[in-house]
DNA sequence: CAACCATGTTACCGATCAGTAACTATTATG
DNA sequence: CATAATAGTTACTGATCGGTAACATGGTTG
């Protein structure tokens, strides 16, 4: 009995202050939260928490890495949902990524929210931002080209500039903005672009 | 003699501390820089600062109010260049964003950065930002349904996307990632993008 | 010269925050 | 039960920052 609910009761102190750092991070933005309100609101204490990380700085560069290990994750679910179809990859991607962005409260992309936080160049945290922003668009190309489109750079770089301009405005355009119409706006241009040859060859079991 | 390289150094208080905080809150983020910082860097002192801006969020709004009207001049001054040719004031204005873009230090948009940095909803900041946000986008629309396209809302929204995209991922990838390509791409859907009819009236002298 | 106003200077207050020390309570394991 | 590791508690430091008070200075105008 009780094991599933606990969701946050029983989970090492760790994790409670890493999921707890996901949604104050997040929500208030990586400044404006104290060490001391993310330990409190994770049902513990400073101490506890500087036990588990270095320094602030590293409870931060964890939360980063952990939000690229869930985009990661999610190309990964995609990939093993459409096996072989890139195209259908594309379209699955851009629509939980575009649905994901008009409920998630509207504050965008927590990895570019933090790059604008931290601008010192040479910070810890922009490395693991930058180098996964990266990997996130070399996917795309890659995706691209699997589908066999004939400018795959040049429409990975389309879709990656909607996708990152519908989080951006979010935050100032709010959720009845252009950012509402990225799925529509990037299909149209998916469907409009054009295709090399033969195109698949899906082992379709 | 000295009249004109007075660029900072005759300038009244007020305008030499609302320079540089526009650099200094640009470059290394509103919550990053101090007050103090801001009043020596002009060459004065906080309590000078403080004679003029009621509190540091005053300062803030009269930063962010600054640059929404250099924004809107930007505007102004291409609908002067090209009169009556909205589409050449589309191509003019993308041309100045995305060289624009590409040259100033890779911080992307101002307005949008302290959009991420000023989470409070409530902020009187916010409103300057999505005041000024929505009215480039309702321009934009306007400038497209003018220059004769079939979907003046779609077009628009494309733009604007794409644009907000490249300065947001100028931080992420860098500048020689997507957002180099900003105006190939923009041109390239401008330039396929379906018009109505007759398109423009240029009262060309 | 006198009065005034904007500016400069110094010193301070109160709050917040990252980080640490020393001690106690809990829990698991031998 | 005993030991040891982990977690909780309290209290503190040192630094920074937004904001203010009181006073000194300089230039302008009557």
């Amino acid at each position: 009995m009780m094991l599933k609910p606990a969701s946050k009761a029983k989970l090492p102190p760790r994790e409670r202050i890493l999921a707890v750092a996901r949604e104050l991070f997040y929500r208030d933005g990586i400044r404006a939260v104290g060490v001391e309100a993310i330990a409190a609101a994770a049902g513990t204490n400073k101490m506890t928490l500087y036990r588990h990380f270095e320094s602030k700085d590293a409870l931060v560069a964890a939360y980063l890495s952990e939000l690229a290990a869930m985009g990661d994750a999610l190309w990964d679910t995609v990939r093993a949902e459409h096996p072989g179809d890139a195209e259908a990859q594309l379209r699955a991607l851009l629509r939980r990524v575009s649905q994901f962005a008009s409920e998630c409260s509207g504050r965008g992309c927590a990895l570019a929210n933090a790059a604008v936080e931290l601008a010192e160049r040479g910070h810890p945290a922009r490395r693991i931002i930058e180098q996964h922003k990266r990997k996130q668009r070399e996917r795309l190309v890659g995706l691209c080209r699997e589908a066999g489109f004939e400018q795959p750079e040049r429409l990975a770089d389309e879709m990656f500039l909607l996708v990152e301009g519908a989080r951006s405005s979010l935050q100032s355009v709010g959720r009845e903005g252009p950012g509402s119409r990225l799925y529509a706006l990037a299909e149209g241009l998916l469907s409009a672009a054009p295709r090399r040859s033969a195109k698949r060859h899906p082992s379709r079991s």
